[in-house]
DNA sequence: TAAATAACTAAACGGTTGTTTAGTTATGAG
DNA sequence: CTCATAACTAAACAACCGTTTAGTTATTTA
């Protein structure tokens, strides 16, 4: 019937995802978004929505990159073993490409914390939802810990995750690898 | 010689610095601080500068606040038991009037991770490494650790910081206590 | 080859950004 | 009381924000 598209809707949204990455959903703005993914404007829109929109799309590009990790972490039976995996192979997925930007999940909830974004909010609860559930489940394979004993580990790895989202963002693989041992210590 | 004026600069930089703190930097407008200041823009510009100035100066403000809780950190002597008490009044700190805000450094070294700006990476950078001489200190305080230790130690506590702004946004007791026994249960 | 249609470009939209200006008001010192 | 001076108000500034429009170009299909 008509034209087809010049560019590759995934292979912009990963560019788009980048910039937000680097610098955060507010300090990126359609100018720079479409220099990045390198079409006009009107074709961000045609095929996004809006600004909004293209943060939603770039969040799920993110997430989907992270889920080749996430299944691996799913389809394990290490127990703790897994979870000290998952937490060096999400350090070295915000290493790429020599970024210190740590986490894009984390820093949008640091970012939107204090603003009321419903979608946004949703996204980042049922992805802590999420993984608080793998936490347990994988805590629960390892010997005879009481459910309490698990439940409070489960939370203090979910909160110890924005503390690694820093660590990605030191460039010293030995500090990196010095607090994922010191958080997994006790456990 | 002429007019006093008819706000204080204090009162005034405080009222910004939760606006800052609850929005974080690009997502606050003069427009909101001018409101939220109760004074007209000309007024911010004349005491402040730009809108940068006014943000260093609102960290500048925080940074006076966490200082009585520094003092008293910096002049006790209990070592790690000193530490655990500042991890417990920071967070205290960051929930003023209810609010969920994290910390407002550690939000702003988020925010600006990504970012060049000379003045607020010097400004935290200062702040981290001041923070984690403070921590050698203590840790040194405490038994036959060899020096090794004491830095790795102090690293991670210096990430583990990040987790604590993470759970101050967290509105459970139970959880923050949690998480903090549990980062100093291994040290 | 021709008509249909979607993707493209570029310019403009109204609104808001951070910042400055011009003009008024109040208050200090002489 | 007066006048110099600084703090005030309000309006305007250019630049940029996210978004939309109008008009052109290219490609598909019949």
């Amino acid at each position: 019937m008509a034209r087809k598209k010049k560019y590759n809707e995934d292979e912009v949204i990963e560019k788009a995802m980048h910039l937000f990455w680097r610098n955060g959903y507010a300090a990126t703005s359609m100018q720079m978004l479409e220099k990045e993914m390198g079409i006009n404007k009107f074709s961000i829109y045609a095929s996004f929505g809006n600004k909004h929109g293209l943060f939603l799309k770039s969040i799920q590009c993110y997430k989907k990159q992270l889920n080749s990790i996430f299944e691996a972490f799913k389809n394990s039976n290490k127990g703790i073993e897994d979870i000290k995996d998952f937490f060096y192979n999400s350090v070295r997925i915000c290493q790429i490409e020599g970024n210190q930007k740590g986490c894009l999940l984390t820093n949008t909830y640091n970012e939107f914390s204090g603003i009321e974004d419903k979608q946004i909010n949703e996204l980042m609860n049922s992805f802590m939802k999420d993984l608080k559930e793998l936490f347990i489940q994988k805590l629960r394979m390892n010997s005879k810990k009481d459910e309490e004993t698990i439940v409070k580990q489960a939370n203090y790895l979910l909160l110890a995750k924005h503390g690694l989202a820093a660590a990605s963002r030191v460039n010293n693989e030995k500090e990196i690898e010095d607090y994922i041992e010191m958080t997994f210590k006790n456990l």
